[in-house]
DNA sequence: CTAGTATGACTACCATACAAGTCATATCAG
DNA sequence: CTGATATGACTTGTATGGTAGTCATACTAG
């Protein structure tokens, strides 16, 4: 049960560190891009043959995946790829949003070095672009680039963590359906509107852009939901 | 090395799950209690030989440890214990905070059922007995069962995973010294003043309350830091 | 036909052996 | 005495065998 698109992306990885490394980082890539299924089974053996090592790293990975809440492990049963339901992706928004924002307010407490702020600008630029063209996956990496340079630029490497492993939770979502998200300019909008305010050291302007940021994605979940009931574990109304 | 106060861990401990899990919550704990010093090697072999159990799981316990930032594994050079600096406590004050502030807010937004309201003021009660008996260590549990009944409570159990996660870095310092941290007596009242706002439903209110309360620990930090110079890697004024 | 049971093919978990890298120390050449 | 080098005791990483538990299926007793 490999498929093409799952080889690719053990390939193509830079093949730094342990084999354990890589292979979490692709299997990590791999359910967020929706290449396993949601309840999808996956096995030590299979997957250990499939890409010619032995079980034990890979079952390491395992253990790592089902930390990082993208797997369950269960004794003596098996390992199964978690559901999606809007339960967990509005709680990994909650968490998520909370740190972003005490982020946004931090940098605009303490302001920012003139590298980082042209580092922010930068990636808009070339996340406007993007958007015109219309290429999607680069558009999510420049994202993530984004929210990243920021925490790390104001010093909040633990914050950094954090965010990253909750929005797992979320890119899965995003990677269902790139149509029925937020137009690329208005997100694009919201980056500038954030690196604005914390330029001019506005505190509760920076936390309000982020919020607001933060947010788009409660306002496409009904809509997504709806288009992939089957996918959601929880097709009720909250 | 392995200390009495471990091994006495090491039996107590409920045994429930798996040897790795039961090897991760004793070390986790034994790393808390100062048991292992910081910068301390460990040592897979060592490990297993002092419990009895193969190198596998303790070696998975290990990886676990480094991604709560507890270890460091450096491969084919060993494992230590990671050094307590006052960058690291205030990022993860910092990151808890974050989204504490987020749960309280929450809470007070959305309402506590009658149930959790009950168990948060018997807590309190029972921590007042604490403090005036002076039974350290039963506080810290019972200060522990506060957070994490309010932020289950409020349904935030991603959030509570987060915050246990980064509690750790805190509380290591916290059982460097008792005496020199805030007056249990304040910290009860602090309490009672979150559930206090929560149970009126004022959202800023509840918010200050947990602000206010987060933020006990920087008054401390400065005298832990010079009475323990010689622990804090990084001695030298921020 | 039904209920209970044995069977076999899975699973993750643990133990053990081996491989590969690091580093202190001893040894030996100059 | 000094410095380069080989050695051996470590370390973590990986591979593999065996154990115990789960579960679907087929079979058997009633």
């Amino acid at each position: 049960m490999l498929t093409p698109a799952i080889a690719e992306l053990w390939e193509q990885d830079a093949a730094g560190g342990s084999v354990r490394q890589r292979l979490y980082r692709v299997l990590r890539l791999a359910i967020i891009r929706m290449q396993f299924a949601p309840g999808q089974a996956l096995s030590e053996k299979e997957i250990s043959d499939a890409f010619s090592v032995s079980r034990q790293p890979v079952r390491e990975a395992f253990i790592r995946l089902s930390e990082a809440g993208l797997v369950d492990v269960r004794p003596q049963r098996g390992t199964y790829v978690v559901g999606i339901s809007q339960k967990s992706v509005r709680e990994a928004r909650f968490v998520r949003e909370a740190v972003e924002t005490a982020v946004s307010v931090s940098a605009a407490k303490q302001g920012l070095t003139d590298k980082v702020i042209y580092e922010l600008r930068d990636l808009i630029e070339r996340q406007v672009r993007c958007a015109s063209s219309g290429q999607y996956d680069q558009f999510f990496i420049l994202d993530e680039d984004f929210h990243r340079v920021l925490a790390l630029g104001a010093g909040h490497e633990t914050a950094w963590r954090v965010i990253e492993e909750v929005k797992a939770q979320l890119d899965r979502v995003r990677y269902l359906s790139v149509p029925d998200t937020t137009p690329f300019e208005k997100l694009v909008q919201q980056h500038a509107d954030i690196v604005d305010a914390i330029e001019r050291r506005n505190e509760d302007e920076a936390r309000q852009a982020m919020l607001v940021h933060q947010s788009e994605i409660l306002i496409s979940l009904p809509q997504m939901v709806q288009r992939f009931s089957s996918i959601f574990e929880d097709t009720h109304s909250s």
